[in-house]
DNA sequence: GGGTGCCTGATACAAAGCGCTACAATCGCG
DNA sequence: CGCGATTGTAGCGCTTTGTATCAGGCACCC
């Protein structure tokens, strides 16, 4: 599936629970985090507490076993109704040049270039944090889901790491680094990128 | 119904079937061709058939009664999540300038520009009441109101939170902070702010 | 017109959140 | 195996924010 996933392009996904390997709500979590894939979870699983923790992790529409096909078909139809059609792509920023907020970011060589032509070597773990961030422009993001995207892994009780990486990627890319702009702080909440981007070439 | 929403700006309908008047799917045929509001049908009928022509009428989602509310609550969730950004009211006021009252403000860097171009810094809780008051304007909204909207919570009894916010904010926005003219109190009912909004670029 | 009670504005304070620095652990690379 | 760069962890201190409290103002009543 991964590999199908990362070759071609896809509208929407149907995806059981029980399967033998890696797990239904599994795949729904990672998928709903790094890419913008609608996804149907569809499975014997009816329970109330079954279907909310389907939709909580990320799940479009959630229906239990035994369907009626229409219905699916229905439910279908709903979700990509709703799907806007750029949002298939808007996470994937495969382009080689990513314009937002005055700067560009080669995805190749993980530089950040600004008006003036100044250029910024990004490390690995601040091109990873920008990059989550640019895929999901506007949009406030927990500590949690950012470690989680960046780094694969959950947070700690007292677990600081974001707040450090933001503050380092701050210094790269903010003009003003004491008021940043650019990435601003949610407070209690997250972290949000506050531009527009832009994918050249 | 039709009066408030024309009047103003809601993200998500919640909609019944059986009511006396006009029909429930009646009324989800006329919205989801005219506007691009999401609905969430909620109601007795809870037959495949019943769904699916729900579904197909335009309804983003279909809940059958009896049902929990936390399952409504998650597809709720679910159905805002994959809503194009556009339609939600932090979309709609997101990296534009806003005008209102001689002042300017810029919702990326969350900074009030006065007319002699003074220059404000917002905190996160300055700046959701204020958008929150913007995205309403010359409307009195309650404390209640004021405290689910920007903090998403409830109010205890002896709650001040609001009351306190609001005095942060008039003393940076209000030219003379012991006669507020921007925001004004409505006894016993709560605040309005008190200017046209005009949104910029 | 003056008292009375409720409502609101402002201040003070405590707690929580966050930015930043310093340092240790880890990684990458020869 | 060693060195430098990078990254996670700890902790200090500032800012922000919720709560408590007091004082002033408005409405209402007589």
């Amino acid at each position: 599936m991964d590999e199908k996933l990362a070759k071609g392009h896809y509208d929407l996904m149907v995806l059981d629970v029980m399967m033998p390997g890696e797990d239904g709500l599994s795949i729904c979590k990672r998928l709903s985090a790094e890419k913008r894939l609608p996804i149907i979870m569809l499975t014997a699983l009816g329970q109330d507490q079954d279907r909310i923790v389907g939709l909580e992790i990320g799940a479009d529409d959630y229906l239990p076993k035994p369907f009626n096909p229409r219905e699916l078909l229905a439910r279908i139809k709903a979700v990509l109704r709703r799907a806007p059609e750029e949002m298939s792509e808007a996470g994937a920023l495969s382009g080689r040049i990513l314009r937002f907020g005055g700067l560009a970011l080669d995805t190749d060589a993980h530089v950040i270039t600004d008006r003036d032509g100044n250029r910024v070597q990004l490390t690995t773990a601040d091109f990873r944090l920008l990059t989550v961030l640019l895929a999901r422009p506007r949009t406030v993001l927990s500590r949690e889901q950012l470690l989680d995207l960046t780094a694969g892994r959950a947070a700690g009780p007292l677990d600081r790491t974001i707040d450090n990486q933001i503050s380092r990627l701050r210094r790269k890319i903010e003009t003003d680094a004491l008021r940043p702009t650019l990435i601003t702080t949610v407070r209690s909440h997250g972290y949000s990128l506050n531009a527009d981007v832009e994918v050249i070439a």
